[in-house]
DNA sequence: TATGAATGAGCCTTCATTCAT
DNA sequence: TATGAATGAAGGCTCATTCAT
């Protein structure tokens, strides 16, 4: 009932977020312009500033929130990768498929968190680190090939995710699910035609 | 008229497109300023415009250097290519390096043309359709599995170049060489621990 | 229906007032912010112009008030100096250190109606000549020397309780008394070692 | 012959710092516009900041132009002050007007070093300071009174020289030479009506 | 070939003040 | 009596670019 610090500013900030998203994600941080966002808002100068200190502010808080959210997913993989599972394609499957909606779910935020942030690098090498230590448990158990330095193959996935979110994820042209089958299939099984591997590759799609 | 072969001139003007690439490299476009690019080169503001009409033109002969750079090394990847080779691997091998070794070539112009060039995308479609092209007719003869999509294959060595670019060729973490060797024993054998490829492995290092 | 007599809207004003008049004071007119004040005053912005026509108004109220002040202190001053006491000094003495007592009894508002007022020139002159007049009273009792120009002495010392006051009122770092008597020591008997003047230097102090 | 760092530039900014000293005394700094600074110097915005960082960094400039003044000008009384001479009272005279002098020289600077000049008060105790140690050398030569305390009388000495530079130089009603001496008359021999001064007033004016 | 000097255009930000409740 | 939300108006500053020499 009392519900002091208002629903109407609440939805202003809400809404120059939304449009402030939409414009650094299509224009980048220099070329969009506070007076724009305020403009598709509803709303004039003066106000942006009544919710965020400065550009920079809303920028950062945009990252802020995708490094939250993305913080949320490697959580929500290391919980899904303890769960005993019989198939390792189809554990790292639905890891790759879950990253891969992750990135689709907001896409403004995908384009300012992952490629506009000047501070991506260091987000990708932690999210490197969490999958390099999945990858390396498996690994130990037997599912991956010994030899292969589980550092580089999650920075190749992290390389492969963040290019195909790029070319076809951004555009709309391609689905998560249908990327992320690929993607497994093609770093599971490798690109030789060895016979063993063909039976699973039926598993995964 | 119109000499354009002063050697002074001509100097000044080289002077002015290393520094450029270089500030453009550290900074991105924005965040470069005319005036420093001149301060570094030892000139004034008037004379940046005697050599090039203004702060886009530079970055785009930049971009366009680049540019016809990757198409010599498409051009000798497809040469390359068409020679017959025994080793798959080793032929895919040697591609992947020849390509980190021509990003390691000029890292300013590198980050320039591969991560600040808004027509980027465009271009590494096209270094994917190259790609593709080789890896089809690999496959055709037999090479490679009949069910892998080539150009999600391509796209994904693209993601893959890319990002260990950034995070291992630009800060000099790790060379061209085993950049590659990793990478392709990665994408040729599969993560999975199967027998047969074990030797072979072995060739690459 | 203008019924001013609500208690809290009094107090609210009240209030404002005090903070203004503290923020007036040591920020100054301009880098006082409104904002600040009613912050201060636990209140709103808007609430501010329910009491305040503007910032402006709430200042030369306050200018008001010290003006209104400094008439009583100088009706007052007549009034003593119109009682017949036999020595002079004492009497100069007496109403300097009341002009000095009056300054520091609101530190706040003798900031800001002496130095930040910019009419303060008009308030100074006004002070003067009502020194004037009594000064020549007494000059023309043959208690001052005859060749002095009243006018300028009264300009001198006001300039002198101006700057003693910025300088020792203010910070607090010496009392009204003491000031005073320094000040009318040096004023009524001069710099010379003259004979005459040290007997009579005792009964100041 | 190699005047490099030319001529123009240097009139424009000569021009800059004179309009600024007129706008800042009559304005004070907040309502000095740069926009007004420039118009009046027959520039345009942008080439304000070819010759001042900010606004702030030209009321500096102004600032310390005061204050190396000053410097000069205390540098000059103790030489002066040094120099045997007979009369005592023609020395703290001749001190004075030259102190009158000064600022009347400069009107609007004296009003930005002296006035508005936030960090003035400062200033102005360092010429207390100076103003002391002179009056204190002689004092104890035995020709001023042992009794005075020579701060309190220096201060008192820069409070009437403020206070009617602002009332009298400023708005030019009085020259510098007859405020001095009937400032020095009235702080060498006091006020009381003693004969011996009578005679010596003769030699001030 | 080069530069000292200058500017057009525009953006971010601030602050006193008001509207609607 | 009070406030959440919003704004009109304006000012400082930056930067790529040009003029005149």
């Amino acid at each position: 009932m009392k519900n002091r610090k208002g629903r109407k500013g609440e939805e202003s900030r809400k809404r120059l977020l939304k449009v402030a998203a939409n414009e650094f994600s299509i224009r980048g941080f220099h070329d969009t312009k506070v007076s724009t966002i305020v403009k598709r808002a509803g709303l004039t100068q003066p106000s942006f500033y009544l919710y965020f200190p400065s550009k920079q502010a809303i920028f950062e808080e945009l990252i802020t929130d995708f490094h939250s959210r993305v913080r949320h997913l490697t959580e929500s993989l290391l919980l899904e990768s303890g769960i005993k599972q019989t198939d390792v394609s189809n554990r790292v499957l639905s890891a790759v498929e879950t990253v891969f909606q992750f990135l689709a779910a907001d896409l403004d935020l995908t384009r300012i968190g992952f490629f506009l942030n000047p501070d991506a690098k260091q987000m990708k090498k932690d999210l490197a680190m969490v999958l390099k230590d999945n990858l390396e448990a498996e690994q130990r158990l037997g599912y991956f090939r010994s030899d292969l330095d589980m550092e580089t193959v999650a920075e190749c996935l992290i390389g492969i995710i963040e290019h195909l979110t790029d070319s076809h994820l951004l555009p709309g042209s391609k689905d998560p699910a249908s990327l992320a089958a690929q993607v497994v299939n093609l770093l599971i099984y490798g690109m030789l035609p060895n016979q063993g591997a063909l039976q699973k590759r039926g598993d995964i799609r």
